[in-house]
DNA sequence: CAGTATAAAATTTGATCATATTCTATCTCG
DNA sequence: CGAGATAGAATATGATCAAATTTTATACTG
């Protein structure tokens, strides 16, 4: 038992149960929920060296984990061999938000007509709990709740090449969303999953695409006007 | 002077000079390229050892490099620590096609708008080198050329997240590609190239759009005919 | 004399390698 | 056919070297 255990564990989200992977794998995963999650902030530097310092790990693992991320674009690799967080312009936050509509209105088509009723109740439950932690104002819980729902909600698209790509996107606005959000609090984070659950119900593809889309710029968008006001 | 430039040079395409880049930077490069031209056939497991040997660096160098093609899906992790060059699923193709056309169509759009006309004839001599391939029948020119085409048309759209989850797309797709044209011979492969330069003389946005896309189904089209054939 | 600029040393961090350990798959023998 | 042995490959660590940043000391200028 290392550092790592005690650093996922603190989530509190379950995790699939992860049997013994090798260190690289979950020194990965740590980094990449850090990320997603937003407990790294944007512009903050990443050390190598830090970091087997805190997660009571090698460099190698370590090494590898860094570059599968910078290869994500979760971090980004500055040219004197030093990796931080990235800082999104405006440029990269619209070019995102074209991105994720184009291929996450169509997992949602996908989902939409291969999703079974069970299923929708499974999303519903969880949109529940994201309602629950907006009401507490646990920014936190909220993100790893809606990143959790879209995750579901795209699991049922069988389209696992598109959703690496919309995770990729994810990866990427994680640090700046978890700023915007500490900044308005959830208050003001509307989202469209109560369209997008009626939506699957119906078996209406295309009304769970422009709900999607609407949760998109509704969420980044945010982001933008943010970055542009500061 | 290790292994590693003789093996970057025996590609024969102009590489930006690359001065003194760390060894995990120029093993990923290297072994990009092969992926993206098919040097290696879908399938054909990576080991570590071999890549040490084969590229005269230490293991550490090595790994990193293979970290990040797994992350950019160029390779694949097989549970068992063995790593391979994916064999693509009909599925697989189908999301590709969907999303390089999202992704792809609105990187010409954009370039469209900002291109100025010596970069234009710049892309056509690249066209004129390409069809020079073709006639040859020099498969490997073919991939590299017709890659070169793209990234430098796609540079001007000044969107650098799109064009980064483009050449992800084009990593996964390389050794299948190679191994199509292989069997068909570059005969059979029509670009659009000529409409998409025209489209782009004219500041035609929407042409150039549409032009991609259907080079993109040709190119793309003709692997998904040839698995289900196969 | 104060403040700035410059240069050199020290510290921090990254890159690479060699080695030891662990795991997987295959082979062999009962 | 199954259990154990074996070989090969991946994983992980610590040591060592190189590069970059920061600090500190010194010189210079107003």
């Amino acid at each position: 038992m290392n550092h790592l255990d005690l650093i996922k564990n603190k989530a509190g989200i379950p995790l699939d149960d992860e049997e013994k992977r090798p260190a690289h794998e979950q020194v990965y995963r740590t980094l990449k929920s850090q990320i997603l999650f937003g407990d790294l902030v944007p512009g903050q530097p990443v050390t190598i060296q830090g970091l087997t310092d805190s997660l009571g790990v090698g460099m190698t693992p370590v090494r590898e984990a860094i570059r599968r991320l910078i290869s994500d674009g979760a971090l980004i690799f500055q040219g004197n061999r030093r990796v931080s967080v990235p800082l999104l312009s405006a440029s990269d936050i619209e070019q995102m938000i074209f991105a994720r509509i184009s291929i996450e209105t169509e997992l949602s088509r996908r989902s939409a007509k291969n999703i079974a009723a069970t299923d929708i109740d499974r999303l519903e439950d969880l949109d529940q709990r994201l309602d629950d932690m907006i009401a507490d104002g646990d920014v936190g819980g909220y993100l790893r709740l809606n990143h959790a729902f879209h995750q579901a909600l795209y699991s049922h698209a069988e389209a696992p090449i598109l959703v690496d790509l919309a995770e990729r996107l994810w990866l990427r606005f994680g640090p700046s969303l978890r700023i915007v959000c500490g900044r308005f609090g959830t208050q003001s984070l509307p989202d469209r999953h109560k369209d997008i659950i009626a939506a699957l119900r119906d078996q209406n593809a295309e009304k769970a695409a422009i709900a999607t889309a609407q949760d998109i710029e509704q969420g980044i968008g945010m982001m933008g006007d943010a970055l542009t006001t500061a």
